[in-house]
DNA sequence: TTGGAAAGTCAACAAGGCTGACATAAAGTC
DNA sequence: GACTTTATGTCAGCCTTGTTGACTTTCCAA
């Protein structure tokens, strides 16, 4: 356990199948405690993880485009609209009309919107934030690293893009 | 950044809500990715994501009954049987009759059934292992912890047993 | 002016969750 | 021995959320 994790020729303990399988396992328990606390109000609302998901992206980047939010979630443009449309019909999000661009729609959360986004990612958070206060700081940091290698190139681009625009 | 996570009066940074949505999105998107390779072999072979994760628990946990198995999956015994009785007639799968209690049912996965599943695990260890080694071992370290505090405790209490019976 | 991009819609389908009801065999209890 | 409970399996029906394919409208840009 003297590893520092510089490859050479150590016996590099962390990589072993059996240490692989622990984390694919944690992945996997992990995300459903992550999922919980939200869907429990989203059931309340009749609606679902997919609404949950275009309400966290339209809040966190006000205006983006169908487009974009295509991509950002990697679903069909079908499947979003889907959702988009209840999420609009019941004055959640609000469509606008391109200045620019009168082909793009720019999505945004009505303050109904706001307040279901402010009650599901406070419930996430909660839950995050006593994750974080347990492990603490250093182990927060390992977290993200791990979590940011494990993205496909093209979702780190997402990822990365949404993180440096605080 | 020179908070050592001692809990007290700092300012405990890596709280703040800024630092939790960016996990928040971190697990999103790398969840993505973690199921990303494995699907494309699930693909090939007409199954999806519910036949990868019994799979899995029984090649993890020979001999495992019905029951546990639902436990661990958390699903419904008519979702797991939707899913276990292709796997079954395809030859992936035994369900042996208990020796104990006849009315259990032990899972084995049959060679076939095996075969199939290192395919899976490596193909989701690859991305796995890469990841670890791009973050090091303390990364790791850390990355299972909070993952770990993120569970539900019925759930974390399978992770550790699983955990703990290498 | 014409081609392509952005958005929306209709239809059909599939995976994989769910509930409820019911059946059978085996075990455990009184 | 009668009764209850447990483990499993199955039928039927429903929902969400993903998919493909086809087609339309609007608008930008070369």
């Amino acid at each position: 356990m003297a590893d520092t994790g510089a490859p050479g020729g150590e016996t590099l303990l962390f990589l072993t199948d059996e240490q692989l399988r622990k984390g694919i396992e944690a992945m996997f328990f992990a995300y459903r405690g992550f999922t919980a606390d939200p869907d429990r109000i989203l059931d309340q609302h009749d609606y679902g993880r997919a609404h949950h998901r275009a309400i966290h992206f339209i809040n966190r980047e006000p205006g983006l485009t169908v487009t974009t939010l295509i991509s950002v979630l990697g679903v069909t443009k079908q499947s979003l609209n889907r959702v988009l449309r209840t999420l609009i019909d019941d004055g959640l999000v609000e469509s606008r009309v391109g200045r620019r661009d009168k082909r793009e729609r720019h999505l945004h959360l009505t303050e109904k919107g706001a307040v279901l986004e402010r009650a599901l990612s406070e419930a996430q958070r909660v839950r995050m934030r006593a994750a974080y206060r347990a492990a603490g700081p250093q182990a927060v940091a390992g977290f993200r690293q791990v979590l940011e290698a494990m993205m496909d190139p093209a979702m780190r681009r997402h990822y990365q893009m949404l993180k440096d625009a605080e």
